[in-house]
DNA sequence: AGATAATGTTTGAATGTGCAAACAACTATT
DNA sequence: AATAGTTGTTTGCACATTCAAACATTATCT
């Protein structure tokens, strides 16, 4: 504990002790994201709906049918949790699924009409949230951000195999994606 | 897929169906989080240590000692989550803890050697993310983009208790909270 | 001081999640 | 058409996370 602020320690810790974990990127993403999922889950739990259940319903709203490959390309969810969660939705009866006519293994996933009006029930709700998130920014500053958000995730999206693929014979580390990802940078 | 443009039906489907969650803050927030994240914490795998691991490391880098409740307000972490986590990387030898003298419930805690020594390590590597993640931005935008997610985090840390305290007698429900918020707003 | 409430931390139990393997159905190659 | 490889989905299992309750200590109120 004497290492704070008694001992002199000007030596090998150069550039390390300024680390700034709060005021980092993946950090304030993090923080922002986990505060307004808290709030808004805590809210939509009178519907009985998790984030996660909430996001598919809202996705299948928007588009449908979907199979679980493509909601999990929608909806940044695991396949398997998905899996898992549209039987526990099927069994609520919020939406309904079959297989493909074309593709016996895709399943195709719709609202049905009771999915339908919680969705619509909610949506409003998340608009409120959103609002709320959004309070005090002006018309261009949401674009701008919404727009620098969807640029980090391009960035990122190339770095690991992580939800869409299963990996078959990239032996490939993490770090070598990175070091590859990182060549391709045009500053620094 | 009939319903997108076949279809009229103009009728009791009045704003609900134009529903895109891929368009909503919350969303985008938490993919490009999670992608981050993903990545990272794929990459730092090889140092023995999980994101939110790495997240203790990181804060108590940059202050020692904190308690569990700081860590948990820093980190955004739950303090339940974080007590175990606490438990494992004193095991590890990665940091020490002590009671407090003027408080004998408070936890002290703060890195060994060799837990500083670790974290040293990956910070290049924390960086070399965060240069990834902003790519392609000019240094302009970075700033922006930060600050914007500090105001949304600001713009809805009132809402749910959820990490920091315990709820107490506040019967109060997060609409509640919501609602309350949404009446201080400015716009809209 | 004694009782009651509040705070910091830990722990039990239920649930959620991610990874890998298993399965099922399809595609391509020969 | 048989075989091998791919893709969509499910499941087993280990681990992480959450909520609530328990505990220990401190603060407050009378």
């Amino acid at each position: 504990m004497s290492a704070t602020s008694l001992l002199p320690e000007p030596i090998e810790a150069a550039e390390a002790t300024d680390f700034d974990l709060e005021s980092t990127l993946p950090y304030l993403l993090n923080r922002a994201g986990v505060r307004i999922g808290a709030a808004f889950s805590e809210d939509i739990r009178r519907f009985g709906l998790s984030l996660h259940q909430w996001r598919v319903l809202a996705c299948l709203s928007h588009q449908a049918p979907q199979s679980i490959t493509e909601l999990a390309a929608h909806t940044s969810i695991e396949v398997s949790t998905l899996s898992r969660m549209v039987s526990s939705l099927f069994d609520g009866g919020l939406l309904a699924r079959g297989r493909s006519d074309d593709d016996a293994r895709s399943v195709r996933l719709h609202l049905t009409d009771e999915g339908r009006e919680l969705a619509n029930h909610i949506i409003p709700v998340a608009s409120l949230y959103e609002r709320i998130a959004l309070s005090g920014m002006s018309e261009d500053e949401v674009v701008l951000l919404k727009a620098l958000l969807a640029k980090v995730y391009n960035n990122v999206i190339s770095l690991g195999p992580r939800i869409p693929t299963r990996r078959k014979s990239s032996a490939k580390t993490a770090v070598g994606h990175a070091i590859a990802a990182i060549e391709t940078i045009p500053s620094a």
